[in-house]
DNA sequence: GTCTATAGCTGGATAGAC
DNA sequence: GTCTATCCAGCTATAGAC
């Protein structure tokens, strides 16, 4: 959204990342279902058959894109937690971060929740997904919590998260610092469950 | 779903449903971008011309389908919060009822909340849901809290159960009872907070 | 690794008969 | 209120030249 991917004219050495880049550009502006790839080829200023050398077919393109938000999804939300102290520290932060990747990354993350690919077609993209969450488990289970408590509050975090964040996008919750807030007192109530 | 939408020869007195019945279907079949009204016609036994009669062009048939899902929610987290004698437990209630009706009505619920269609362009959409929300502060309000406090608890356990419910959905929590216990708790932790 | 060209299909939408 | 017929646009994907 902020790097102009230049009005190229022939060949650059990273058409999947101006493709991908336009496929971003292409949900942001139509919705998620709004991805082309004869659009997309156009914007990226090459033709048509030019994508399947990199893709095996439209899916495969979003399929990366899936990829992609969960591989920015693990630095980030790993990179929120990190100077945490405690787990409640660490889950909060975790809450914030999670509606604050929506708000900056709501192509990406429309086109991961949207539906737009059968992620039950793309075993990696499901691994990816499963692997996210034990990854970003580490951190509370460093700071004291047992494995499985870990993995339970940081599925509980996340998804309680993820309607802030939904709900953030969808305007029911237009305000940036409210959801960003509520998501966080979410998260340490949950943090703070003994059951 | 369970309706058998009759395998129908020229005109039934409800087009509209059964096109509509042959849209959840198809969102079922396909994910929230695969309907199509071609298909939709197809499977209602009708010719593509026909659903012209009944909306202005796709997006409002889509739109009507929108209304019917926050119909279908107020009635039904209405009824959920009904027989509850105080905030907590109407909240409580309706966090159930939230992960339950994305369960029963999955394609509906998807397509509601996939970005299927541009709720701007539609303001009778925006204005129902809005409507919704409102509809359902009056439960907790009527057991004692004040009216700003009600709609925001409302809507912070509608985001936090909308999240499990998206969860439970895309597999990341594939036990119902799971989903909907874990909805249950994060309600009754907001629900108990005094900020 | 990209281009041109093309095949083949599906879908949205309209006009006019019944 | 549905049908037939038709138009046009857009998309995916492949073949073969450079």
């Amino acid at each position: 959204m902020t790097a102009t991917p230049r009005p190229v004219g022939h060949h650059h050495g990273d058409l999947r990342n101006a493709l991908e880049e336009a496929a971003l550009e292409l949900v942001a502006e139509r919705g998620a279902n709004g991805f082309s790839l004869s659009e997309a080829s156009r914007r990226a200023g090459v033709t048509k058959a030019a994508p399947y050398r990199h893709y095996a077919d439209r899916e495969d393109l979003l399929a990366s894109l899936v990829l992609r938000c969960y591989r920015m999804q693990e630095q980030r939300f790993g990179a929120a937690m990190e100077s945490a102290s405690d787990p409640a520290d660490a889950l909060a932060a975790f809450a914030r971060a999670y509606v604050q990747f929506a708000a900056d990354e709501s192509a990406l993350f429309q086109l991961t929740f949207g539906g737009s690919i059968r992620k039950q077609d793309h075993p990696d993209v499901q691994e990816a997904g499963d692997r996210l969450l034990h990854t970003l488990t580490e951190k509370p289970r460093a700071l004291g919590l047992e494995d499985e408590r870990s993995l339970d509050l940081v599925r509980n975090v996340a998804a309680s998260s993820h309607g802030f964040a939904v709900f953030h996008l969808e305007g029911v919750i237009p305000d940036l610092s409210s959801a960003l807030d509520a998501a966080e007192v979410a998260a340490r109530h949950l943090a703070s469950d003994v059951s």
